[in-house]
DNA sequence: CTGTATCCATAACGATACTG
DNA sequence: CAGTATCGTTATGGATACAG
């Protein structure tokens, strides 16, 4: 299967290709797209397990944000919360293997994040 | 500069590279995340250059969110609005240069997107 | 600590109609 | 064809308080 976007002139297969491509990205931003769960998932990738841990790194996010998007990424069979009884009771949340798939994915996001960044930076020195 | 998401122990060292991680995912998300952008440059990348062409193509956006995510791309670089004067007025998208550099994340995504379809389908199949 | 409940503000989006 | 205007709806998220 051809997946690399390139730069051509229209034909009839290329419109099927299209629909194929748009089709995959739009099922990946559907389950990974927002603002969150990526940076959850890399946080958790860093070692954050518990509940305050990913508050704290992931920066910005709320109490209530936080454990709805837990909730999603558990549903999507990311993450798994795990409850040890105790006392007190310890909860710690866990990436499951399939998170690991979006390795790939999340590289080329940060890199393209670190350019694009010194892209801006390069900008504003040049118009001083 | 190390960006690979692993899965390791805790230390301060880590704290602050998933903070540049993180960071950059931030700032990638806030130029190309929601629901359109990446969509759009796809579209635009398999050859689609006029107004409809791009709504026909990519399925469910309205003419007022396109033209709106259209402006949002010329302002970040990505594409040109070029007016051929004549009868009519011929007015067409042009991708830059700049928008090539998101080619491999484009392409993880897609790929991404597929194999996490194959994966739901399998999970159905085995629930019959 | 780990959430939930409530309230509120804003952003995002869809539908429709309309203009040059 | 290439949008804009308007309206209404839903989604998203912040703040705060509160509960087990």
């Amino acid at each position: 299967m051809k997946e690399s976007i390139e730069f051509q002139t229209e034909n009839k297969e290329f419109t099927e290709e299209c629909h194929t491509i748009l089709t995959a990205v739009s099922d990946a931003l559907y389950v990974i797209g927002g603002k969150w769960k990526l940076m959850i998932i890399i946080a958790m990738a860093r070692g954050n397990k518990r509940f305050t841990e990913i508050q704290r790194q992931v920066t910005g996010i709320s109490a209530r944000v936080l454990s709805s998007e837990l909730k999603d990424l558990e549903l999507n069979g990311f993450i798994v919360k795990k409850v040890e009884n105790g006392y007190p009771v310890s909860i710690e949340y866990e990436l499951l293997p399939y998170s690991q798939t979006l390795e790939e994915l999340v590289n080329a996001m940060t890199k393209w994040g670190i350019q694009h960044r010194q892209k801006l930076k390069a900008e504003i020195s040049a118009k001083k």
